[in-house]
DNA sequence: AAACGCACGCAATGTCCTTGCGAAATTGGG
DNA sequence: CCCAATTTCGCAAGGACATTGCGTGCGTTT
């Protein structure tokens, strides 16, 4: 889909404030509701937009503690990498996970609400999961910057 | 703020779907409009609900490359680790940013158009960064989970 | 130059969000 | 155990909002 500099504007308001009101997105962007409503379904139906989320925060719901895992498997056939996703996707504490280059072929972003909490998880989920050869567990001591998106000025940005 | 089995729901359902409309949400909750409305504010004012964003598609906007950045600085002291933090939250192309426990002081998540963007990305922005001492990058090959959330059922769900 | 397509703004209609109010439920103290 | 205080609920109304059809203007194509 091609993209003009009004989508871009949309786009990045969403990204900041994904329930704003079609009426002030208008505004914002210097369109009249219905135009800004039409483009917004474009970009929808196009799949730029993948979706609209509420950020609930983790504290609040108790899971205070981010880990990043490391995991080599035994091989890398299709099978065993398929079997070994399989797995991971059940796990409703790792929310993100990557194949990756380099020495290890996962790294998980895994939460849990503190260090027993985590316990529990690498013994009944981690050390579960299917041809892993190697695990390796680092914690998070703060959370820097955790940004939804890209931004959308990310090409247009002056170096530091 | 204390939390019960509805506000439960209506995070899990705002989770989904950020822009579930008042209305729906409260019949998907069992409540009326009003009632749903006032909680919804509740935990919106409490920062159980930390906000809402819309989710861009990075292959839309040309952005196809992950890369895990693992950092060290020559030293830990106060100062140094904040002025490589102020630097490191003015690059866009930084998406996530974890101070951390084990070999590497950081690990950086960094969103980057094609290879020679990222190598932009690392002269212009990563080597630019103060007090660095050691930076290991390491490639995804293929996005397996990215989930906006940890699960609301996370501590509730039953081991593989 | 004319015809076509595309995006826009305006207006109307139907839906939705919010707030005030009284009733019901829950909680804590006597 | 009961009563009072506080909270949370549903209902209803008023105001705001999203969506759709329609006519207009602009740019492109033939």
């Amino acid at each position: 889909m091609k993209l003009d500099t009004i989508d871009y504007a949309i786009l990045e308001a969403l990204q900041k404030d994904g329930r704003l009101a079609n009426a002030n997105l208008a505004e914002k962007v210097g369109l009249s509701a219905s135009a800004c409503s039409r483009r917004l379904d474009a970009l929808e139906k196009n799949g730029v937009i993948r979706g609209y989320y509420a950020r609930v925060s983790n504290k609040e719901l108790g899971h205070d503690m981010t880990a990043i895992v490391n995991i080599s498997l035994s091989g890398q056939f299709q099978k065993t990498l398929s079997e070994f996703e399989t797995a991971v996707k059940r796990c409703p504490n790792i929310v993100v996970c990557y194949l990756m280059s380099g020495e290890y072929d996962y790294t998980l972003r895994v939460v849990a609400k503190d260090l027993a909490d985590y316990e529990r998880i690498h013994r009944d989920w981690l050390t579960a999961l299917p041809h892993v050869a190697k695990i390796n567990s680092s914690f998070a001591l703060r959370e820097v910057i955790d940004r939804p998106n890209v931004g959308i000025d990310a090409g247009l940005a002056k170096k530091c």
